[in-house]
DNA sequence: TTGACAGTTGAATAAGTATTCACATATAAT
DNA sequence: ATTATATGTGAATACTTATTCAACTGTCAA
């Protein structure tokens, strides 16, 4: 993680760039939240999580049966990509349904696979 | 990462999805490939080089004093990116300038990008 | 109420990784 | 040749994180 603007060790080359480049940067948030957000799609586990719910709602142990892992394993991804607003669930007696929170993550991620399998 | 089909602790409760979604899913390699590239992906330094050679090509130099990172750091974080096909170089005199490998990288940063300024 | 099952969760371990440091390489200028 | 500058890289440290384990909650059925 950068500290502050002194850590660099070396001069600026091309000024003209370094300044409108600077001028043009967003703040940090948008950094911060842009990079968790790849980095949560940037797990094999997950992945394949989502791959599977981009095709049909499905609870906790279909899931795991899918994947060949165990509730445990499955259930803690699930919630990690519930708090960044990749999933959401509803319940339906003891069984939790999950699938893609909306459109705009569908895109993304179907976009990504695109990428991958255009690169073969 | 899962070992093998037996690692599965509950029992499968709606077949038919199970079995269709198992039939559905690619082989590992490309979970790995597509995880591999949204992690390298999920990293703020490496979203801000991205950002920035989203603008201009720009030399390693540059880029530390854009972030106010070592070149060192910067170096390391760009050849990850290289060996990844996500960045390319071209090589001129002592400098070695560094831009996005092509459109579809470009592209899918940008969804990205649009993705999180659409959500606040 | 008891048992069985679906799911969640905190702690621990094991594996992965970003940055720093020190040094190496390469090119250009004197 | 020598110096200065731009970049690359291996090793070490500090930090993060995925899975397992063991417990727990909540729901349904008998």
């Amino acid at each position: 993680m950068p500290k502050n603007e002194f850590t660099c060790d070396c001069n600026v080359i091309h000024k003209d760039v370094v300044d409108n480049t600077i001028k043009n940067m967003p703040n940090e948030d948008l950094f911060n939240k842009l990079a968790e957000f790849f980095k949560i799609l940037g797990d094999t586990t997950r992945v394949k999580i989502l791959f599977a719910l981009d095709q049909n709602e499905m609870c906790v142990c279909d899931i795991a049966n899918v994947l060949g892992m165990s509730k445990s394993s499955i259930s803690h991804q699930l919630g990690t990509l519930r708090r960044s607003g990749i999933v959401k669930c509803r319940k339906s007696g003891k069984e939790v349904f999950y699938m893609l929170d909306d459109e705009h993550v569908k895109q993304v991620f179907e976009i990504g696979v695109q990428h991958i399998e255009h690169r073969r």
